[in-house]
DNA sequence: CTTTTGAATTAGACACATCTAATTCTGTTC
DNA sequence: GAACAGAATTAGATGTGTCTAATTCAAAAG
């Protein structure tokens, strides 16, 4: 049907619509499944012709239903594989990313239905991004802001922390810093350098990397697990429960990060 | 390095090989691989290049020693896919080929290694075929005869059963003949059909059937467990403990039905 | 030996996914 | 409103994996 490639593509565009909404650029797309710019107008053009995307030229790409429906349902078997390898083959959650890359494209429906059952039904991966039901509905994570955005005082919760960079995910996983976890914000220097709390050590993360953390105001029942901090271990229900109740809307709130 | 495509060529020359010897025709390639000769002929000079075969023109493929390594590795792969889907994700043992299939070429040394530890480094899958060690030097299952060179009268454990067709092993899952299951032979008919009794029930086996289903001489001191006969849970080890005495050499013996 | 015949290879084509280089378009700047 | 800069597309090429049709070969039969 649609071949592995296609299906990144359609992934890297719903991505890039959720974070920015449509249409999306060829030169956007092209960073993403990192192609050139030729390549990808001309892979454009065949997702156009099996329906997958309309395209203005010179303009932008946006996906038909048709094509947001396979992009969700590349992402539910990636987030769904995350979870599984962190859950039942003893994955860290800095591992998970590349290993569902590769496997997210070969797997049956059956696969997806009994990881899924064995699973219950998880509502979020190790990142904290929320998986897209049986159904295919777009995903939608609570409302977060990045903690790039905080205030020194501010007493947060991790509720995802982005997939794309691995190193950075080791160091956040080395430094305690997971979905789930309570932290203070200490201090937000020029330059967007944000202090943070974090059990009884301290943190200081460069803006790029509090970028790519969404966090939630601390409800105060919270604190008293707050050095629940270790591995990737944390409850994921838990995580996006707490998410429902965030003061400000966040562009990226659909977790689409894949 | 080498594409899924590749692999699933070099697979098919390392069952030819087990089972008939080198050099391997073109024409029996392309049964196994479904696709034409000429376009095995093409993917057969890309193999040379690549040093996975040596060939004489117009005479046959075989192996390099690096070729069958890979082979053996892919097969690694399915076997202990074929066995984790079976143990922990319900499959039963008619529905776990084809996902192998699937699956084989994409997962990671690591996702590897912590599969054959949950399993416990396991000898065999759900078919009973060997699994290679992760040293992947070549598996040996131990010798086995075909259900169709048995006689009239013979007790037998059935070692191994070949996973090719899907429609047969169903049937065979259904009537309670599985790896690990101690069945005699009532009736040999003329053009090959074969008469067992397997528990209480008799069943009638075309020659097709009775040709893929791979036995051994039944150890008196398993006709106790003989009823040992639901689901594909027989205890693999076991299986191959009990091939371990046959009497009659068999050129399939290597286990080589991916 | 020569002929036959079936298998294997060569020839030529096509679809897909990719690239670099050249061209064209759009939106912004003067 | 003309010129420019940057983005996107077109043009043209490459490698891989596949096919059908035509040719060549080798092993068996006479
Ligand atoms: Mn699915
Ligand atoms: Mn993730
Ligand atoms: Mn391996
Ligand atoms: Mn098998």
């Amino acid at each position: 049907m649609l071949s592995d490639v296609m299906e990144d593509y359609l992934k890297a565009i719903y991505v890039i619509e959720s974070e920015s909404g449509p249409p999306v650029a060829t030169s956007e797309i092209a960073e993403r499944v990192d192609k050139t710019a030729p390549t990808v107008t001309s892979m454009l053009e065949t997702l156009e012709d099996r329906g997958m995307v309309t395209r203005e030229k010179y303009k932008g790409t946006e996906l038909t239903a048709e094509g947001r429906t396979v992009a969700i349902e590349v992402i539910r078997h990636h987030r769904l594989l995350e979870t599984y390898l962190a859950e039942h083959l003893d994955y860290s959650w800095d591992e998970v990313h590349e290993e569902a890359d590769a496997l997210e494209h070969h797997i049956s429906e059956e696969f997806e239905r009994r990881v899924a059952e064995v699973l219950d039904e998880p509502q979020a991966d190790p990142h904290g991004d929320p998986i897209p039901s049986a159904e295919l509905e777009p995903p939608t994570g609570g409302p977060t802001v990045p903690l790039s955005a905080c205030e020194s005082g501010d007493r947060i919760v991790v509720a995802r922390v982005s997939d794309r960079r691995d190193e950075d995910l080791a160091y956040l996983a080395d430094a305690g810093i997971t979905p789930g976890t309570t932290i203070s914000v200490r201090d937000v220097a020029p330059f967007g350098m944000v202090t943070v709390g974090v059990g009884d050590d301290e943190q200081s993360l460069p803006e790029s990397v509090a970028a790519s953390i969404h966090v939630t105001p601390a409800d105060h029942a919270d604190e008293a697990n707050a050095d629940e901090v270790h591995a990737g271990e944390a409850d994921s229900d838990e995580v996006h429960a707490d998410e429902a109740n965030a003061d400000e809307a966040d562009p990226d709130a659909t977790g689409a990060g894949a």
